[in-house]
DNA sequence: TTAAGTGCAAAATCTTTGCAAATGT
DNA sequence: ACATTTGCAAAGATTTTGCACTTAA
């Protein structure tokens, strides 16, 4: 994973700094959004606070990860899909699951967003479905 | 406006203030979900934030209205259908749409949120469609 | 060497809490 | 009279900014 957070930066333009390094696997493991406030216990010993913050904006800016809202008002963040995501548009389309118990958010990636009919004077940029309640290891 | 907003006050039992009277109509008044931030805006110069705040929180604990978390982390108010809310669950299923010019946001009551297929591990509580485009009036 | 990234301090917001004064029932 | 509601001050929390120091290229 370490090979790949290098490799990731290296190709956008990134400097490869140790904490850089460590944020981004950290994300890279997870297969889910992870939260702004879990970053920050998991590495505030190693960082500064500040530092976490600039980081991740400087990813979201080069479109390696993208920054998701929860339904709580959390910030989160995911792992761009290369093949969609690019610096200037994010596209984050799939379905969010938020476990009320622990917090988790899990990218059902393969579920896609139902069209819907819409008012047709609208103009749609992206849209997002969030869905709330509990996970399966919180049924235990 | 006034009167229905004073019938909801006291149908849960909430004093009829000459505050909360106002920020009810507003909320009534307009058919999307407004934000806290322009409540604030609105009210200042008649009431404190402090005030703003614990009259919406009161006004959710008592099933008048319920708050949306935008995509942008903003929070947002608005009606509870009185048919499907109650204090101790809000039903929000409709979408919501946010207007990226103008910040609106609009909710599309008539469309449901279409029902699709989750892993059977999940337990559902409730879900959020959330669109962000441009709004009719922003075209022009 | 020099541009990007870091850490600390400080500011700007946003949200919550405590308490005395005011208001509605 | 009594329970709610309000306003102010103050505490907490989150996010942003400035600037000197450090590090990777």
């Amino acid at each position: 994973m370490r090979d790949l957070a290098i490799e990731k930066l290296v190709a956008v333009g990134l400097k490869k700094t140790e904490i850089r390094i460590q944020l981004l696997s950290y994300i890279l493991n997870s297969h889910h959004a992870i939260s702004q406030p879990e970053l920050e216990k998991q590495f505030k010993s190693i960082s500064d606070r500040v530092t976490i913050y600039r980081a991740l904006s400087s990813f979201e800016e080069n479109g390696i990860v993208h920054k998701v809202i929860d339904l709580n008002g959390t910030a989160r963040f995911a792992l761009c899909s290369s093949s969609k995501c690019t610096e200037h548009q994010h596209f984050d389309e799939h379905v969010h699951f938020l476990c009320v118990q622990c917090g988790d958010v899990v990218c059902l990636d393969e579920i896609e967003i139902p069209k819907i009919e819409l008012p047709s004077n609208l103009i749609i940029h992206k849209s997002n479905l969030n869905i709330q309640g509990v996970c399966s290891n919180c049924q235990k």
